[in-house]
DNA sequence: TGCTATAATGTTATCGATAACGGGAACGAT
DNA sequence: ATCGTTCCCGTTATCGATAACATTATAGCA
């Protein structure tokens, strides 16, 4: 019905009578055709507004050029801004994108992903799904034993497995060191659900910041929240009615931290004096909270830009036949963005 | 170098004594296999895990089952949520998506995406750009004829053209509604940038809501900004300045109104007492605003789950030869979520 | 003159699958 | 015994391109 991509290599060669053969040495630039022929192929060419066939090439090249993504979890802004960095990097290599989208978080069955992936010959696959739980049990499982360039995001270092993520023990460790230094003793923090490996990290460094600043650490200085503002309210809740002398919050998140902002609006608390706030992210809207808020800005846009420039490294080493690259993990570095929620310090 | 998709038809086929044909037999269901041949073939290709590739299908069916995917902005909330739409209903529908991100909403030269994705055989394409200047002049140039089906999202209905969108004047005019009823008669309007349709859709709302009220309307009522807080912030100050009066506003985001609340908290203006304040998408922090915020809800992510499903209706029906269906636009109406920002009226 | 090198182009096989057609075996009907 | 069906499976052509090889023409050189 639809005549998908119009011309095709055999209605040029007729038009300009010759090969298909001289047709494919002109769109691919050989040197061995004369310059007239050349010539009056690319004429036809341009006349027709002919195309080459990626997917024919595909086919006889055993190459694609495209990447495999799967996220999960696009409606957060996260995902998304590293989506945004994959496109923009993919984009700049010449490789195009099929993007999947799991359901949720824990993925229960990846297989049928892989093969709709493989089956589409995509030259390799990027795993931006965040490590929660078991959900990257399958990567052990011999029943998974894809033969193909991945790279990981967001999840624990693992051995022979090319993860690129945001050090979160980094970023908990300068939220820890700026309110340490800012005067504040009384530390609690509002953990994202400790399933995630993001939470159990930034979680490790709060607890480890209080030693090592000879703080005291009570089980009690904590409330798991479930990175919603919602969550954040019913933990900043618990958490005051546990630790009352509690002169700051860590929140793993921006949104987690704002419902502490509404909780102390709420009860006349105020921020900084009585109670310091920072939170993670850095989202677009933290810097007109009231008052601005001070949180780990994570570039995550960049996170998507390595994780592409990293596979396509893979791929193309594997592809020349040299000795596959060693699969080697990339760590950023998050930074501390300070705004008026934590200065408690005059200047 | 990399096998990309192990064991092919062929070695099935010879694996199990049988000609290829047969081996397609199996795999796509046909009658006409000996129910013993049938159970010899499918054993083997369990064995070897075979998996047919969606590649060669797409070149001899002429159809490839995978939709390309035009969008911009991912690193907004908005677009976000729809791509993650387009993804869920892709899923459901048994397609794949071809991902493209335009670097900027006024897209240049759209002529090279249409081909890398027209290249790649796709069966159609959304266009999730919203419209923005000029960007959608290459519309009506007869240089970009494609003759494949189309649906774009958030724009103006044209004739001849599917179009998916949020009924943006009507989420213009709940907000204005709500505000007008609760009291407030000097109704400022921070809008967006006029060149982005959405934008003029909620100024119009607000204008027209005005007039329709009897209530004064004049240029100095209103302010634009870029959809961000910063610009929010300096609109606000700005229509303060013009119009001292002014006991509400209408922003035509939550990120601006966000700013809108953060200058009432700085300069001692009590909301909603003094000031009511309504915005526009419904983030999820919004309701954890102090106070929380009345805004109006659009859901984008059913918008993109309808542009999958009336492109498929596109397709499917162009594919059956039947009469093509024939384009027409659907407009999804967003929702008012009445929160503290706005209520000057006891209940 | 005859033989090889080089340039320019065409032929055939192939990538991995399916469509269209062909043909043998088994069976019932005439 | 002959013919027509039905069932089951194989052959060949095809999708749109490229790789590998073959071929022709011309030039260069002994």
């Amino acid at each position: 019905m639809y005549k998908n991509g119009r011309a095709t290599i055999k209605e040029v060669a007729s038009a300009a009578g010759v090969s298909t053969q001289t047709v494919s040495r002109v769109i691919n630039n050989r040197p061995d055709v004369s310059p007239e022929t050349r010539r009056r192929v690319q004429e036809i060419i341009d006349q027709l507004g002919y195309q080459p066939s990626a997917l024919a090439r595909s086919l006889i090249r055993q190459r694609s050029y495209t990447l495999g993504v799967v996220t999960a979890g696009l409606r957060y802004i996260g995902p998304s801004r590293t989506l945004s960095g994959i496109t923009r990097a993919a984009e700049k290599a010449g490789y195009s994108l099929l993007l999947k989208e799991l359901s949720n978080f824990n993925a229960s069955n990846v297989n049928p992903i892989f093969q709709t992936l493989i089956s589409r010959h995509v030259d390799g696959i990027i795993w931006a799904v965040p490590e929660v739980g078991e959900n990257l049990n399958w990567i052990n499982k011999s029943s998974v034993d894809l033969n193909i360039p991945m790279v990981y995001l967001t999840m624990k270092s693992r051995e022979n497995i090319c993860v690129v993520c945001i050090d979160n023990y980094l970023g908990g460790q300068l939220a820890m060191a700026h309110l340490i230094e800012q005067g504040y003793q009384h530390i609690g923090h509002i953990s994202g659900p400790l399933d995630w490996w993001e939470a159990r990290e930034r979680k490790a460094a709060w607890s480890v910041g209080l030693k090592e600043a000879n703080l005291q650490l009570k089980e009690e200085y904590w409330a798991e929240g479930n990175w919603s503002s919602k969550s954040g309210a019913q933990a900043i809740e618990k958490l005051f009615k546990q630790y009352p002398e509690m002169d700051a919050v860590f929140a793993a998140n921006d949104q987690m931290a704002l419902a502490v902002m509404q909780y102390a609006c709420r009860n006349d608390i105020r921020i900084p004096e009585d109670l310091g706030v920072v939170g993670f992210d850095d989202l677009p809207e933290s810097e007109f909270f009231w008052p601005s808020l001070t949180t780990v800005q994570q570039d995550q846009y960049n996170v998507g830009e390595v994780a592409v420039e990293e596979i396509i490294k893979i791929i193309e080493s594997g592809w020349q036949e040299h000795e596959p690259v060693r699969p080697k993990s990339i760590m950023l570095a998050p930074t501390l963005v300070v705004r008026q929620s934590s200065i408690k310090r005059k200047g």
